[in-house]
DNA sequence: GCAATGACGCTCT
DNA sequence: CAGAGCGCCATTG
């Protein structure tokens, strides 16, 4: 990886469970990025082919999947997203019934 | 080291 | 309801 702060956003997308999601915002905050969305997106789009990483499963603010370079790749998560039950509305999901809500660690 | 770019988010018009 | 503008920060030329 190229740095601590992709690090961290990788650790916080690891953890989004199957049928799940989690809006780029969300994951900034949890990866103590708090506002800035904008890393995590970018940090997602350096990720190589492969990785364990389940970056089909972060959506933008409306539940919809963000326009990248590669037009493919969005219908291609999309399709991903739905082999895990998640059903689309059109172009966007029901973030209100498919974001994923994870567990305070520290206790 | 400066300028431009980018898988976003929120507010205003 | 749709479009445009501004902010935030890391990576790259």
């Amino acid at each position: 990886m190229t740095s601590a702060t992709y690090a961290r956003i990788y650790a916080v997308v690891r953890r989004i469970r199957r049928g799940r999601v989690a809006t780029y915002g969300q994951v900034a905050q949890l990866a103590g990025l708090p506002g800035q969305a904008r890393l995590v997106g970018y940090a997602l789009a350096a990720l190589p082919d492969g990785s364990d990483v389940p970056w089909h499963r972060v959506v933008n603010a409306r539940g919809g999947i963000s326009p990248r370079a590669d037009t493919g790749w969005g219908d291609a998560q999309r399709a991903l997203l739905q082999g895990e039950r998640v059903v689309f509305a059109g172009d966007t999901l029901s973030l209100a019934r498919y974001q994923w809500r994870p567990r305070r660690r520290a206790r």
